[in-house]
DNA sequence: GATTTTTCTGTCAACAGCGTCCATTCCCAA
DNA sequence: TTGGGAATGGACGCTGTTGACAGAAAAATC
């Protein structure tokens, strides 16, 4: 993980498909070296994924929302972790601090899916308390936050 | 945007790296058909960008938080959202409802970092109140959440 | 402390496979 | 019947991949 490293990495979340060649000219590295590191990467864990960023809305999904959790005392935490990796809206899950257990992130295709969803947190006993934020707009999402400092 | 535009989508959002022939035979599709799809997704916005998913600890930003922000009343928003739209340490900013007019997503390499974060936005007389909540550890996130349902 | 050994990282060349492009064909709607 | 949009198939050039080799740095040996 050095300098070169991390320039790669950089590199790669604003475009993944920039040619070997292509970054091997950016870095001073031939092209073979390039992959090499980016191999090691991936196999050290770094980069997770070669993935897509989606326009949410062209895909139907128009609705953003947080949902803060606050869990029942009885609550059992390792089945909510289950149930909240597993759920198809649920987009990111955050155990924090503060007077709130969880920060979920969730994505569905219109309000109408929230109650529902709310409604399952209930059944399976999760929920001591919640909030629902629902996000008007994005001034900026998701889009690759690599650089260690400015 | 048909049932097999979905699916490329989600293929790719699951591995970006996937060929065209690979991904052709998935949606029984020639690799030129599955190629001019592509072509079409990302001219249309419905792809935004071909990019890599990254493990933030390797990268040495340990920290994600969540800053609520109470925007000032003489505040002047465009100059705020210019602000977090070309700030390093901002992965997320939603314009929400509710109390609290943004939900600011950040990583930083340590907590150091957030108060110098917070100072700047109170001295540039952004903020009203704002209440910052520490990540402790992810159960989920931003992995892939195409899937418009299960 | 100098020399050998090992390990790690890069270069280079070769090849198979890939994305890209274009002409052609097919199919559906007008 | 005709026109337009989408898929096919083949050709081309580039790309990623691999393996053999070289050099530098670190570890071990004398």
């Amino acid at each position: 993980m050095d300098a070169v490293d991390r320039k790669i990495v950089e590199i790669l979340a604003e475009d993944a498909r920039r040619s070997l060649t292509d970054i091997g000219a950016a870095v001073e590295l031939s092209p073979s070296a390039v992959n090499e590191r980016i191999r090691r990467l991936v196999a050290n864990g770094v980069i997770r994924n070669f993935t897509v960023e989606v326009d949410h809305r062209a895909l139907g999904l128009d609705v953003l929302a947080f949902v803060w959790v606050g869990l029942a005392p009885d609550a059992d935490e390792a089945t909510f972790r289950t149930f909240m990796a597993g759920h198809p809206a649920v987009a990111e899950c955050h155990h924090v601090t503060g007077a709130w257990s969880y920060c979920v992130k969730v994505r569905m295709p219109s309000l109408g899916e929230l109650e529902p969803f709310l409604a399952e947190l209930k059944q399976r006993r999760f929920l001591a308390r919640s909030e629902t934020v629902i996000a008007l707009s994005s001034v900026r999402e998701s889009l690759a936050t690599t650089a260690p400092r400015g």
